[in-house]
Order: C-alpha cells, then sequence, then structure tokens
RNA sequence: GGUUUCGUAGCUCAAUUGAAUAGAGCAUCUGACUACGGAUCAGAAGGUUACAGGUUUGAAUCCUGUCGAGACCA
C-alpha cells in the first residue's frame, strides 16, 4: 500500500487540476508533518499556488480542504491557519497501520537485491601504525551506509584497499632493523599494530635527531632533512622492495601480518567486515596501461622530462600530473588503476569511496579524468567525504603523541559502561561472561551513537576529558529504552492480537507514537539517499523519546480495556523491533537487559 | 595567492532541503520513585542563526560583500 503521505500527494495534484486548472505533478508536491503547536497530522503550504488560484492563502487552503474531505476518505478534517492548510487523518488509519504491520519482518526494508549493485570502500588503512579515533568515524561510517544501502534494496559489495607499500612502512621497518633486537608481538606483549607503529615513532624520533645533528655541522634544513642517513635508509628499502628483494620483502611480510592481526582484533571489536580486501602491493603498478591509453586517446600529453600530465583548467582545476619523469606512479595512476580493476570485478555502476574531506580535490580529479578517459563507471564514482574529528587543542598528530587511540578509547568505552552498570546493581547475578558482552554492548553504543549521530559532511569535536554521556541523546538511552520494553513485553506473556478496534481511543501520545512509527520507512530512504546514519540517529533518538513520554503517561499492562492494552503491546513490540532495526543500521546492538 | 567547506544557546549537535514561535541533549536550577525498569519523566533558564546588504508572500537555508576557522592546490 502507498505511503499516506503519497496518497495526500496524488489528492492534492487532482485538487489543484480541478479546482485551479493546475497541472502538476504529485511527486513535486510537498507534505510536511504538522508542527506540535497546531492541530492536524500533515500540512500542506499554499503559498506556492495563489498565483493559479487566484485567491488569497486561506480560500485557496480552504478549497483544497474542502475537495480533499469529499474526495478521500481517510481524510477527517482539516484546519487552515493563514495559508497553512493542515490535515487530520482519521484515528482508524493509525491503528490499523499497527494492526497490518508484522513487527518481526523486515519492516521499512526494500526487497533486498532489488536496486542497482553499490561498492562501498571504507576503511583504507595505512599499515605502519595502529587505527585512530579518525579511523573509528570512517570505519562506522563506511559499515552504517554499506547497511543503509542493504535496506534500501541495494546489493552492496564492501571492500578495504589497504595501503601496504611506500616508504611510511620503509620507515618502521628501518627503525625495527636497526632497533628492535628481534622484538616481536608476542615477546613485547603488543599488539602487531602497536608494535609497529611503536617503530614508527622510533624511526621519527631518530630522524628529527639526525636533522639536528647535520644542521648543528651547519647543513641547512631543507638538505638535512633529505640527507639524514635514516631516511636515506628507508628509501634504499623502498628501491629494494620494489625490486624484490627477499630480504625486504620478508620483514615486509613479517611486520605487515603482525598490523593485520592487529586490525584484526579492532575490526572485531568495532563489529566491521569487508567483502574483499585490495592491496596497494598489488595494485600500484595498475594504471600504467591506462595512462598509455590517455596518451593515445589524446587525455594526457607529455613535457619535455617524459613526465605525463593532463591539463584541467578548463574544468577550473591546473594542469595534474599522472606519471613521473622517471615512470613511476602517483596515486592518481593507482586509483585510476584500481578504479578499473574494481570494475572489472563487480560491475558496479556505482562505487562509493569514504574517505576523508582532504583529499576531496583528489577524488573530483579522479572523476574527471575517468571521464575524459570515456569510462562508463566515472559518473557513478563518488566521494563521501566526511570532516576530520578534532580535538579541543587541535587536528590530531601521531607523531606529536595527539591521537586518541582506536584500542584505548574501545577499552574506555567498555570500562565506562561496566562502572555506570554495577552502580545501578540492575545486573547483580549475571554470569561474568554475559556481563562483559553487555559492557561491550552499551560502550560501543554509546562511542558509535555518538560519533554517527553528527552529519558526515561536518568535522567534529571530540573532547577526550569529558566522557562520552550514557544519559539524554546517546546510545545507552536508546538502549536502555530497548530494553524496558522489551521487560514489559516478558512481563506480559502472550496476548490477543485480534484485538476489536472499534474500542479504542488514541491519545495524543498514542498517536504521536504510531506516526513516528510509521515514519520509518521513509526515514531509511531518507537516509539512503543522503547517505547519512545520522538521519537515523536523530529518527531513534525522537522515537524513544516519544516511547519514553508514552510509557511515563499510560499504563500498559494494568490497562483495563483489553484492546486498548493489546494495542498498547502492539505498539510496544513494535518500538522495540524499530529500535533494534535502526540500530543494526548503525552497527549497534541492543540488550535484552541492562 | 587560488579553490573549497563551514560559522546556530556556556558546550556538543538538529532543523523534513525556502515556511508557522529556530529544536534536542549535556551542564545549571526546581519538581516526580512502596518502579509494567529513575541510564527515566515534567518544568525553568539559556538565541540579533558571525556581521552588513540583497532576492522572496516567507531566509539559519539562495545571491553579494566583510570578518573568522579548517581543508586542499601551488
Amino acid at each position: 500500500m502507498a505511503m499516506i503521505q503519497n496518497q495526500l500527494k496524488e489528492q492534492l495534484s487532482l485538487a489543484l487540476q480541478v479546482l485551479f486548472q493546475h497541472q502538476i505533478a504529485a511527486e513535486k508536491l510537498v507534505i510536511e508533518n504538522t508542527t506540535a503547536d497546531y492541530e492536524g497530522d500533515f500540512t500542506f503550504v499554499v503559498f506556492p499556488f495563489l498565483k493559479v488560484s487566484r485567491k488569497n492563502p486561506e480560500q485557496t487552503a480552504e478549497a483544497i480542504g474542502n475537495y480533499l474531505i469529499e474526495n478521500f476518505s481517510l481524510v477527517a478534517s482539516f484546519q487552515v491557519v493563514k495559508g497553512f492548510l493542515n490535515i487530520s487523518i482519521k484515528e482508524n488509519f493509525w491503528i490499523d497501520f499497527l494492526t497490518k504491520t508484522d513487527a518481526n519482518s523486515n519492516f521499512g526494508f526494500a526487497a533486498s537485491n532489488s536496486k542497482e549493485s553499490v561498492l562501498v570502500e571504507y576503511s583504507s588503512p595505512n599499515t605502519n601504525k595502529p587505527l585512530h579515533l579518525g579511523h573509528i568515524r570512517n570505519n562506522l561510517l563506511g559499515f552504517s551506509v554499506a547497511e543503509i544501502l542493504k535496506a534500501n534494496g541495494h546489493k552492496v559489495i564492501t571492500c578495504n584497499l589497504v595501503n601496504d607499500r611506500g616508504i611510511h612502512i620503509c620507515k618502521s621497518m628501518y627503525a625495527w632493523m636497526q632497533f628492535g633486537n628481534g622484538e616481536t608481538p608476542e615477546s613485547a606483549g603488543l599488539k602487531g599494530d602497536h608494535l609497529v607503529g611503536k617503530y614508527y615513532v622510533v624511526f621519527d624520533k631518530q630522524y628529527k635527531k639526525e636533522i639536528e645533528e647535520l644542521r648543528l655541522k651547519g647543513m641547512s634544513e631543507e638538505d638535512a632533512a633529505k640527507n639524514a642517513p635514516c631516511i636515506l635508509a628507508a628509501q634504499d628499502l623502498l628501491v629494494k622492495w620494489e625490486a624484490n628483494d627477499p630480504e625486504t620483502v620478508n620483514i615486509w611480510k613479517t611486520m605487515n601480518t603482525w598490523v593485520y592481526a592487529g586490525f584484526d582484533t579492532t575490526y572485531k571489536k568495532l563489529g566491521v567486515n569487508f567483502d574483499h580486501f585490495y592491496y596497494e602491493s598489488n595494485t600500484y603498478l595498475l594504471g600504467k596501461e591506462i595512462v598509455q591509453e590517455g596518451l593515445s586517446k589524446g587525455v594526457f600529453f607529455t613535457k619535455e622530462n617524459g613526465s605525463v600530465w593532463i591539463d584541467l583548467t578548463e574544468d577550473g582545476l591546473d594542469q595534474k600530473l599522472v606519471l613521473r619523469g622517471d615512470g613511476t606512479s602517483v596515486y592518481i595512476t593507482q586509483d585510476l588503476g584500481t578504479a578499473e580493476l574494481k570494475f572489472g570485478d563487480f560491475h558496479c555502476n556505482r562505487s562509493i569511496y569514504v574517505v576523508g574531506n582532504e583529499q576531496e580535490y583528489h577524488f573530483k580529479v579522479l572523476q574527471l579524468i575517468a571521464a575524459k578517459l570515456g569510462k562508463s563507471y566515472a559518473p557513478g564514482i563518488y566521494h563521501l567525504s566526511y570532516g576530520m574529528v578534532e580535538l579541543p587543542h587541535g587536528k590530531m598528530k601521531s607523531r606529536e603523541g595527539t591521537v586518541v587511540d582506536a584500542d584505548d578509547l574501545i577499552h574506555e568505552m567498555e570500562a565506562t559502561a561496566e562502572e555506570t552498570t554495577k552502580a545501578l546493581g540492575k545486573m547483580d547475578g549475571e554470569s561474568e561472561e554475559n556481563l562483559k558482552a553487555l559492557y561491550h554492548t552499551i560502550g560501543m553504543g554509546a562511542l558509535k551513537y555518538y560519533l554517527l549521530k553528527v552529519d558526515p559532511k561536518k568535522k567534529m569535536m571530540f573532547n577526550p576529558e569529558e566522557s562520552i554521556d550514557f544519559q539524554g541523546n546517546t546510545g545507552p538511552f536508546i538502549q536502555y529504552t530497548h530494553a524496558r520494553i522489551r521487560s514489559v513485553l516478558r512481563n506480559a506473556g502472550t496476548w490477543d492480537r485480534t484485538y476489536d478496534q472499534s474500542n479504542i481511543q488514541l491519545s495524543k501520545v498514542e498517536k504521536e507514537l504510531l506516526q513516528k512509527l510509521y515514519q520509518y520507512p521513509l526515514i531509511i530512504q531518507e537516509a539512503g539517499r543522503d547517505l547519512s546514519p545520522g538521519v537515523i540517529c536523530n529518527y531513534v533518538f525522537e522515537l524513544a523519546k516519544i516511547y519514553s513520554l508514552f510509557y511515563h503517561d499510560h499504563q500498559i499492562l494494568k490497562e483495563v480495556n483489553l484492546a486498548q492494552r493489546s494495542m498498547r503491546l502492539a505498539a510496544c513490540e513494535l518500538t522495540a523491533n524499530v529500535i533494534r532495526s535502526s540500530f543494526a543500521l548503525l552497527g549497534i546492538q541492543v540488550p535484552e537487559k541492562m
């Protein structure tokens, strides 16, 4: 059955046609939810149609309202306030919606795989240091967006392009070879990614020391940075690696294995996963063929030193290097190759890259070049650009030790969840195993909700001094609402689901709750359209808040009108399921008790 | 220097894409527990939407300029 909003639009379109001979497609009309201070369920703003009605706002709204009453049986009444036509729907409609909706089905979801396939690339870490808060935002966004697209009926393939080669890894390798004394994650008692990250920091310290020494000998800062022995050694390692030197490749493999084991643990804790991994060590040589293709098509040109460029000045950008004079590739070369590879692997016309906003220029260029080369997938390249996570003292910088480490943060959240749970004492007597799982669920719920509720495009502030709240507009509040409903449902046992609707009177809050539940499918669509988990967050918080109010104002189990009682229980059940379902879209679990 | 994103309550964020009196949470103050689960609920206070113009029946939202912050490109 079509959503009532769409039915209303159809009727409004007809009304404009019949009353004012004005042709406008139903989809172009806008219907809003009526503001709480006014009577009514939906509002149609008539100001834009005064020219065609040739009447004042009140008369126009009045005429349309009367048309609806006569022609649309679901409309109970209407009120006109200035140019606003507030429409009230018959109460039975909302109860009917509740009885007809199977709480246990995938309410609100489009049929799976009913729409085009989409590729979502996210995470894409460097293998020289552990994940930090910025990566967490990336991972949560990527995972959630993939889930939201699935809920919208898309087939989704998630992938992770691991940056496992380059000078940064060679730095860690060099430091480990020089100062590591064969240290391993086991011998150090460190997660593999943290161990490798440790040597990255060791390298940096050594590098700074050497630069200082050279400067004392009278070298300029710039020359010192280029000629410090350790940077030369790291560069040498990179050359050896590219030449496939067995010893170098061996160390590289060993250290990467450590890092992957560490990442794997963190990914599991975050609850994210990938359908496919790409490794830059396999893809970095791709793209050179594309450079040839571009040259033969005349899209690229060569400069005297042999370097290859593309001229993007007509598109408001500069000339852009696509291949160095020595024949080595740059990032954009690789990414062109990878895009081609991805398309060959999965044939997705739409490919979403979850990458920070500092790469906006890069992706603009990538898409432009792909388009100029006539690639069919070029229009489908989409950079889901998200803002940086900032700390009160500025940006996170790994070298300055101002990063918020992912594993530390997760641990801290679990500890806070444990502390709060113990202080409330509601879970006394639970097994240690259950409790541990619960602390994780709540801690991650708080963290994920906190990071996802902010519009992805916007940069966000994270203050490590102030711990993430567990009250108010937070994950745990919504999890709590769910646990509380489950408790009511447990106490209710079974109830009669075939209640007599005519025997029910909806209160204001009850109606609001049902209307909110009714919106869920639209919210999923909106989140899918905007690729924004924040839309889901806002919705589910409002739902939980309305439920809390309903719960406070109404008896459920003790209600004597059995039809009313059943209706309330059904509303509880659907609310719990919508909370569970929308939290699943965010990658957050909901507990039965907490 | 150029391109671009942003500036909303003390703090962190919303605002159905141009609509009604700009909403929440945190923090502050006040009230509600012999409970279908108080990680809750109710109330108070908190705003010249950075600033100045413009378009519009209507602007936080669109246009121009100024100031301020970030990112990117040289």
